[in-house]
DNA sequence: TCAAATTAGACAGCCTCTCTGACCATCGGT
DNA sequence: ACCGATGGTCAGAGAGGCTGTCTAATTTGA
């Protein structure tokens, strides 16, 4: 679809990288049915659980897609669904104990990622990465 | 699964931005039977065609899902399959005239995007940052 | 030199992710 | 008190990916 060296593929490799990173430190501390598509729901809970439709919105897929992730989710225990207290068709999606065990692994597998691309490529041009990457979102995601 | 700003997401929004941009540029050419799966193999073919395996490895999938995506393409008459002369168990896949009319589309919508990247973030930025992922590519590309 | 190991590829069956469409319950404004 | 908008579920479908098994052809080594 274009020549070798475009920016979407360069973009793609490290992402890509990382998240395989991430997986198999959360699969090696025993959190093995956990899919990529589950986590990007799961990271877009908030402190006091969030509304299914929000969190579809958030992880640009339709409702229906974010219920069936939450279904597993529920189903391996990572997440549980309470009432709304201001809203009675609404449910809270809350990140249950399990599942909150998880949060510092995975935090442990991104920083020891992002502290070897540091040293690779130094602390001034890792600098720069992060806010050229930060400007980037600016104008492209729609949910900045 | 990690906090709100790390390297992953960002990496990940601006890829998405553009492989949407490019898919709604080949779209809009009436190239709409073309997904972002068959598009990874695609990209991949050499000048003189490769081998599915060789497709199927550099694209990171099983030669089966490799097979089934240039099935799909071959349908759609984007590719065809040649004898491979050195070797009489394996084929070329090689693009097709039909398939090689998406190509300069392609590029467009990419230079289209890069070139907006660099209205936004200036060219020294986009030279660092095409810098910064280049060398990230060494220590986190399978294939480099 | 010929049997064994390797490689290219196809077929079958399964699972996950995502979508559309239809539907019900509740909320909120007029 | 109603009616449009919102939160969520159910049913069905299709794409994309996997493993496992099989064949044909090639390469290798005793």
């Amino acid at each position: 679809m274009a020549d070798e060296l475009n920016l979407g593929l360069l973009l793609f490799i490290p992402y890509r990288a990382l998240e395989t990173r991430v997986f198999d430190a959360l699969a090696a501390a025993g959190y093995d049915d956990f899919t990529p598509a589950q986590a990007r729901i799961f990271q877009r809970i908030g402190p006091n659980g969030t509304r299914l439709t929000e969190l579809a919105e958030q992880a640009q897929v339709t409702k229906q897609t974010a219920g069936f992730l939450v279904d597993q989710l529920e189903r391996a225990g990572y997440v549980r669904r309470t009432p709304d207290p201001s809203d009675a068709r609404a449910r809270l999606v809350q990140i249950s104990p399990r599942g909150r065990k998880t949060i510092p692994i995975a935090a442990a597998a991104v920083a020891e990622v992002e502290a070897e691309w540091t040293a690779h490529l130094g602390p001034t041009r890792t600098k720069q990465l992060r806010q050229a990457l930060t400007s980037l979102r600016e104008i492209t995601d729609p949910y900045a």
